[in-house]
RNA sequence: GGCCCGGUGGUCAAGCGGUUAAGACACCGCCCUUUCACGGCGGUAACACGAGUUCGAUUCUCGUCCGGGUCACCA
């Protein structure tokens, strides 16, 4: 046995699988041509955010588009930092956003796939089965420096003013003999396992979304497995996205400075490196310039926020889409019904500076897409919401569905709808004055109005108020009303010649949705009439007349 | 500091040597309209700066500036 294959003994004795026998486990996947396998891969430090789903929400669809696999591996191999519930967290909280992984951890704490584990601690025996392997090649080896010695060489390197790191000469452990090292380790000394980089020159990396990028290839003695035996992230990226089957990695392009070394591990591992897509982060308003959106600096970016709102899960995908490809926009006008996948996302398309999260456009983007949904669906998912959030509301959406869904009917399946509604958090607002507990009966006059005419007009209207009109004969009674009371049904000659009238009718109008609703804007009145029915029609228009008075 | 990446209206962005420099959101105005919306029409508003290359640069090159990332036994 040579002093290498002793030293992979020596270090690995429990290991006595050898890489053949994980890429059997594991053979390659099944798959169409073309089919892309992605993965979504965070560490569970806590609460998920909107900087996480919209990576997530990009693998899922690439992979789904191309018929390939998503799954999700937890990324735990940093005990210190992991949270409690920190996999629950990111599991459901994918959910809530219709991001559910084709393999992985599933919310019962249990997982499904045929490549797991999808946690890396569990994977500890396969990452050193490699490692021992590199060690056998004389790839890796162990290296003793305690932290005050590599602060010590960082000090060292940084007066004399070289690249700062574990590589070449600096790299004391790199030289040890055999006999040292049995020595270290027979004294029970610490170490951590180092890559024998022996990189050098250029290395061009190709990226999806950016293209060809040269940096200076890897050349610092990584470590590829900590004190503990558990694997660095690189590694672990390494080993798992290739005994995953992993065609594409899509992450955030903070790792586009480690591709050299990921790629140096790929080649010394003998594997095939994947495609790399380094996509722009999210970004926040920071006063005057702008920011990585940070899980620490920005909880209101976490994913419960748009739960708590109420924004659709598919509204917010449809938000995404837009940042990632503007053009998703324009082909979305153009098929507003149109499954996603049939759109074909482009990683050449993404920018490769990071969008600002705007608020505002989600809010139009959603109100756009509520506005096309069906009323039925309108009142599943508000009440989905406020079962969970607005318990009030969900008691009267469920005390008459029929009464609350005709709320939800008025102006909706027409060419051209309403967007009143932009998350379920709105919805309260939007039809409270259908429920007589939430109607308080306020309402403020336009100044143009004098009190006393709107109160004639709430007299006369009541009096003669027919709910059995159609939406022409009632409109035309509207109209009868208003000569008698000094108004003139006709708009256009009320703008000619606005000194002759009180008002026009869209005074008289407003004066009544007033009254019943309480609000200066709504639906259409009629339909909101006729829903309410005469009796509250009526007590309402009465109930402000006498609050005029 | 080294190494990468980026810089078009307030925001998201088309653009790939010659354009009146698209479009969307926001904002403003007008029209439509029984209100508010919706919709339609129109408007304000941009190529960071300086040198090159070129008949011609937003587009190509270099420099400057600015922003971001990364240089861990964190991912």
């Amino acid at each position: 046995m040579d002093l290498q294959q002793q030293l992979a003994e020596l270090l690995f004795p429990h290991i006595t699988k050898t890489p053949a026998d994980y890429e059997a486990l594991y053979p390659p996947r099944s798959l169409p041509e073309g089919a892309r396998v992605t993965r979504f891969a965070p560490s569970p430090t806590g609460f998920l955010h909107m900087g996480s789903l919209y990576p997530s929400f990009l693998n899922q669809w690439m992979a789904h588009a191309s018929g390939g696999v998503f799954y999700l591996r937890i990324e735990d191999t940093d005990a210190k930092r992991e949270v409690k519930d920190g996999v629950a967290e990111i599991v459901n909280g994918l959910r809530e956003f219709d991001i559910i992984p084709d393999e992985g951890p599933l919310p019962d704490g249990t997982e499904q796939g045929a490549y797991g584990p999808y946690s890396q601690r569990p994977r500890k025996d396969i990452y050193q089965c490699y490692a021992k392997e590199l060690v056998k090649q004389g790839l890796a080896y162990p290296c003793f420096c305690t932290p005050e010695e590599l602060e010590a060489l960082r000090a060292e390197q940084e007066a004399q003013n070289v690249n700062k790191g574990y590589y070449g000469q600096w790299a004391s452990c790199r030289s040890l003999s055999f006999a040292a090292q049995q020595e270290a380790i027979a004294a029970g000394r610490p170490y951590v396992l180092r890559l024998r980089s022996n990189g050098s020159g250029k290395v061009t990396i190709e990226d999806l979304i950016r293209g060809k990028i040269e940096m200076p290839a890897n050349e610092m003695d990584a470590v590829l497995l900590k004190t503990d035996g558990i694997p660095t992230y690189h590694f672990a990226h390494a080993v798992d996205d290739h005994l995953m089957r992993t065609t594409h990695v899509i992450r955030g392009d903070e790792w586009i400075a480690s591709v050299p070394l990921h790629l140096e591990l790929f080649r010394v591992l003998g594997f095939k490196p994947p495609k790399y897509a380094h996509i722009a982060p999210l970004m926040k308003e920071d006063n005057g310039g702008k920011r990585k959106l940070s899980k620490r600096k920005d909880p209101e970016a976490a994913v419960s926020y748009f739960v708590r709102e109420g924004y659709p899960a598919q509204a917010v995908h449809e938000y995404l889409a837009t940042l990632a490809n503007s053009n998703f926009e324009e082909w979305r006008k153009a098929n507003p019904t149109a499954p996603r996948d049939s759109f074909m996302l482009n990683f050449k398309k993404m920018s490769a500076s990071g969008a600002l999260f705007d608020l505002v456009k989600l809010v139009d983007v959603s109100k756009n897409y509520i506005s096309h949904m069906p009323a039925q669906a309108v009142y599943e998912q508000t009440l989905a919401w406020a079962k969970q959030f607005d318990a009030d509301l969900a008691a009267l959406l469920e005390r008459d569905p029929g009464y609350a869904k005709c709320i939800f009917a008025i102006d909706r399946d027409v060419p051209k709808p309403r967007k009143d509604i932009a998350k379920w958090g709105d919805v309260r607002d939007y039809c409270a004055y259908f429920f007589d507990t939430c109607f308080s009966g306020t309402f403020t006059l336009p100044e143009q109005l004098a009190p006393a005419d709107a109160a004639a007009i709430l007299e006369a209207y009541a009096a003669q108020y027919n709910d059995a009109h159609d939406r022409d004969g009632w409109f035309n009674h509207m109209k009868a009303l208003c000569e008698p009371l000094g108004f003139t049904p006709n708009v256009k000659e009320y703008k000619q010649n606005p000194a002759a009238y009180k008002g026009h009718i869209g005074d008289v109008s407003a004066v009544i949705r007033l009254a019943v609703t309480g609000r200066q804007n709504s639906p259409d009145l009629y339909s909101i009439l006729q829903l309410l029915g005469r009796e509250r029609v009526v007590k309402r228009l009465l109930q402000a007349r006498e609050k005029l008075a």
